[in-house]
DNA sequence: TTGTATGCGTTATCAC
DNA sequence: GTGATAACGCATACAA
């Protein structure tokens, strides 16, 4: 069953009853000077007396655009992309614009397919926040797609739209201050390969390392990708390793906080004796039970770059690609402090103890009362 | 300047191709059973060889629905609302439609008009969440509006369709368990007014208070806004009452928070000389450190119970209004036990030290490191 | 300064 | 079974 059409006060209605033309009516309402003042003013007191406002759906028809941005982002329930598409959405609706939202879940195809469907519904940009841009598929699928722009991924080798954040720098600054506080040994938990953020931050680890002479050994970086589990393996690692680092730097505040937690079980205190910082400044870290130290995040921030960037493309025009870069903060919190002189000597996990570890200290939702 | 309209192949374009009329090659994309069989593969042959898809603005304008629709809630960054929508578009993106978001930020403005953009963009249904649905512009807005489907908010004497969760059941749970542990004085801090959820978080306590024959001092309910400020201050005020509550159940776990917190500083140890338990199980209450009980809030599967009753509403056309309750979980962690025996004597807060508290204890990102 | 005609891409109606 | 045409609501080029 179809929806029986609202019936819908048109231009044509206000036209008839001013006895003017449908285009008189319609210039008048977009500003042409061409209309006489008088006969503007009564068709303004006549739209506003109909409740008229012009259809956006023959408006978009008409013009090819529909004062729309399309948002592709891998999880929106992730409250970092949440602030991004809020600053976004603040400075898009204050222009006028709706923003359409499709949550990939770190699925290729879905990210092909949403960007496809949302080009097909002629959105005037493309909003992509740490999806998969890159491969034949994708460079095939931006020819025919409206003006793009990214953060949390560049896309090699294409011309586009970037805002971002200083990850190289935010790693520098976090490792100056481990430094001056007289830490030597810095671990690293890395991101995910194919986000160009988290090869920053790594590549931040790296120059600071050696330009602060720190201790270069390679068996101090792990990978990882920003998931809580891949961080507890990374942790465990990182500090099982026989001369084991007295800080550690996680790409992600997520891995930082089981960082945290996988030194508490091997009765390591903190930040006697390891210091942990982490990326993002996500929610939990500013609580006093975790008070992780962190390279804040600028999202909103992000979001309104974004929006701004996309009045200013649709304003003037075509110009050549930017590429932002936002500043970041160091949080301070209690999760960092100058290494224990002494050494302590501590019991370590052995793999059952990691697996029994990951089963029961954390509990998830699934572990309920009937 | 404008967009210069990409080149668009048309159905126009298909029909010529074949030496057929639009009209056909129309029927055939549609399944209508008027066209031959074997001109109808054809036909699909010729659009996937021009890679023909309909335009959906078109349709839209002609058929006056736009298989989208609208999400009307007061903040994308919050993580529960962000995975209600998650629920709800993998629902809907796999029917086809889209999602449009609007993030109004507690402000009944922007919801009225957001409400009104989305409906005059022809969007074919509105979702609100926790939203002011009530007024009398409400109400006239309501009559302009394509179905909606109510979340965490009812309309009082409007009958609109509402998906929501067993709220009261949750609190008569919680208090039930709590009792079973031999509480007998347990606290409770509210939610917003407005929000009929949190109201009927209230009943349920108030229900479970007379049938357990708990102590029902009205001293021992608290206002809060969900808000970690309002569980601070109402944790404060509990905590500091002659005889104290040895239990307390917080509307949302983030005042949850505020309250194990406030304990801590207080010198009581948890749960040995208070038990607490939240709402909503948001992420960091499943942390060690904080491991709050909690009645869970499911959310994503609120958010697929709006987008199936979205399709069987589309499907069915017109039909009461539904109402529909979810069942909810009560998450056992380490914030509750059985009240300690022993009378401890403890300090308490003075104006002075909570307010040095509150600026002192919670870093926010505000305190940076240049 | 105002009015008329046309097209945006699609689908429904009706004639063939 | 297929084809011509009108209509959805608007904005524009052009005529008056």
């Amino acid at each position: 069953m179809r929806n029986p059409r609202k019936p819908q006060v048109t231009i044509i209605d206000v036209a008839r009853e001013l006895k003017l033309a449908p285009s008189t009516v319609s210039n008048a309402l977009r500003g042409k000077p061409v209309v006489a003042e008088e006969t503007r003013k009564r068709i303004l007191a006549q739209c506003r007396a109909m409740n008229y406002v012009a259809s956006p759906v023959a408006r978009a028809l008409r013009e090819g655009r529909t004062f729309t941005v399309g948002v592709l982002l891998p999880d929106i329930a992730n409250p970092i992309f949440g602030d991004i598409v809020k600053g976004l959405d603040s400075v898009m609706a204050a222009s006028g614009f709706a923003t359409l939202l499709a949550s990939t879940e770190g699925s290729r195809e879905r990210f092909l397919s949403a960007a496809r469907t949302f080009a097909k519904r002629d959105v005037d940009a493309l909003v992509m926040i740490s999806q998969p841009v890159g491969g034949e598929e994708f460079e095939r699928l931006v020819e025919l797609c409206p003006p793009i722009v990214l953060t949390h991924r560049k896309a090699a080798g294409l011309d586009l739209d970037y805002i971002g954040m200083d990850n190289h720098g935010g790693s520098m600054a976090a490792l100056q201050h481990l430094a001056a506080l007289g830490h030597r040994r810095i671990g690293f938990i890395g991101g995910p390969e194919q986000s160009s953020a988290a090869q920053e931050r790594l590549d931040g680890y790296r120059q600071a390392v050696q330009e602060l002479s720190l201790d270069p050994d390679p068996a101090l970086v792990c990978p990882g990708d920003y998931t809580l589990m891949s961080g507890f393996k990374a942790a465990h690692h990182l500090l099982s390793i026989k001369k084991r680092p007295t800080a550690i730097l996680a790409a992600n505040d997520l891995m930082a906080c089981a960082v945290l937690d996988v030194a508490v079980q091997m009765e390591l205190t903190i930040p006697g004796d390891l210091s942990v910082i982490g990326f993002d400044d996500i929610f939990v870290s500013s609580f006093p039970q975790i008070a992780l130290s962190t390279i804040r995040q600028p999202a909103s921030e992000i979001g309104n770059a974004i929006g701004r960037r996309l009045i200013e493309r649709f304003d003037s025009g075509n110009c050549p690609a930017c590429h932002v870069v936002l500043p970041t903060q160091l949080v301070v919190r209690a999760s960092i402090g100058p290494p224990a002189r002494r050494k302590s000597t501590l019991g370590r996990f052995s793999e059952q103890d990691l697996n029994a570890y990951l089963q029961n200290r954390w509990k998830p939702t699934s572990q309920v009362h009937p």
